[in-house]
DNA sequence: CCAAAAGTGTTCCTAGTACACCCATGT
DNA sequence: ACATGGGTGTACTAGGAACACTTTTGG
């Protein structure tokens, strides 16, 4: 069952491409929005910053025929930075095809936008690294600047590219979805989900008209308040919640 | 060179998956939102409704590595409808890929949504059918309503998914892009696009404010008037163009 | 006291919605 | 003449944007 049976003449003795996932993983850090990259150990583009990844398992012996392309970027994920991935919000943002895209062979690449909240980040982080198992071919991994530092990077294959189109996308979506609430802690303070809108869009926001739309937000029972207030420095606020 | 360098380790030796392309074909006709869809000849699912596709042409022998991955819907939307396909609108939709949606083995589908105006229709229809030529594997091919016939039918693989996926994509793009131009003639008018709108949102629309959100359209130089009017049976209606 | 962020109030304007009405044309 | 779709007017409302202002905390 490896080959097609001789009947359906043009499925499968056709040569097939790689198929691989790549995840720009996104969090904010104070203001700032980051991506995480990994120096690749290997050719190609060896010493070259990338987005983790890497090949679908395909399994075509048993009746099993391997993981979905989610599950690929969950474990792709995890392998690479230790992350219990499970929780993370993840976001299929399309195929990348181009034929000339690896040097290596034709690979198509399912590429993926995923977010990370503070939290989470903190089981993550060890003081300024990204990762705690710095995985079999990572030689590298931290978060960059999105606004400053990986704009003069060169990045791995198509990765720029990708890239783009998972900030393109999450810019998009900040206002018509709840991705947002996917970069905020379980609780959070109007000012902390403004930081988020303001690193993904890049400006600063009204804080005043921010507000009202926050508690629209809370009128349409999409957030709830929660117990407690922060303490931030300055006059306590009160928490909300995200109402899944 | 179909396998890998023995150096990189876990790239190519891994099995593959097939990798097929799948276009939603969609247009307009009268008031009714239509794909097309393809009765398939061939197990599995023969004799099922299915959207125009095909694997996409991978070459690794050269230092050609085969086609992009839009080139592969333009051409499978040819061979299967005889469209001369290069100024059709295509956008993709994204890659689908449960282990389990092909019966034959783990083939990953890129999905694509295209959008046929009705000019370009008439170059293709012939009296009820909508082919030409009628393709190789391809035994017959027409038409259906989204809104009535298409919900009754039970469409081969995952197809209704990425359908579903494709009706989806046009309605939440339909206010915030361009989309509805594609689906209109070069010169149209507010009536005629208007009914494009209430194709794809499934419900009527004021005339008289959507008049005005055209007129906002030319104030933005989104769209420009043409020169003459169309006789519709009724008052002549002025005509526009959409500017690029 | 002062800086800074939380929180309130007000004004202006755009665009969506609903609905009444007139106009030009083919039949 | 009349039905039909083209085209105009008007009033209501929600929400974005700009900005002045008060409140409560830590230092």
């Amino acid at each position: 069952m490896t080959k097609a049976k001789p009947a359906a003449k043009h499925s499968y003795a056709y040569p097939r491409p790689a198929v691989t996932v790549d995840v720009a993983l996104v969090t904010v850090v104070d203001t700032d929005l980051k991506v995480l990259l990994i120096r690749r150990g290997e050719a190609p583009f060896a010493g070259s910053w990338a987005l983790p990844g890497g090949f679908v398992r395909v399994d075509e012996s048993g009746t099993q025929r391997g993981e979905t392309l989610d599950a690929a970027a969950r474990r792709e994920l995890a392998e690479e930075t230790g992350l219990a991935s499970d929780s993370i919000y993840l976001e299929q943002l399309g195929a990348f095809g181009a034929p000339l895209r690896d040097p290596r062979g034709r690979v198509i690449s399912i590429a993926y936008c995923a977010l990370l909240d503070p939290e989470l980040r903190g089981t993550l982080a060890v003081k300024g690294k990204a990762v705690l198992r710095a995985g079999t071919d990572a030689a590298d991994a931290r978060w960059f600047s999105v606004a400053e530092e990986v704009t003069r990077l060169e990045l791995a294959f198509d990765h720029r590219e990708i890239l783009d189109a998972a900030l393109l996308r999450l810019r998009s979506r900040l206002d018509t979805s709840t991705v947002a609430f996917e970069l905020v802690p379980p609780t959070f303070t109007i000012g902390e989900l403004r930081e988020v809108f303001e690193a993904i869009r890049g400006e600063s926001l009204d804080a005043a008209n921010f507000r009202r739309r926050v508690e629209r937000m809370q009128d349409d029972g999409l957030i709830a308040s929660a117990p407690g207030k922060r303490r931030t420095g300055t006059k306590p606020a009160k928490v909300y919640r995200f109402v899944r």
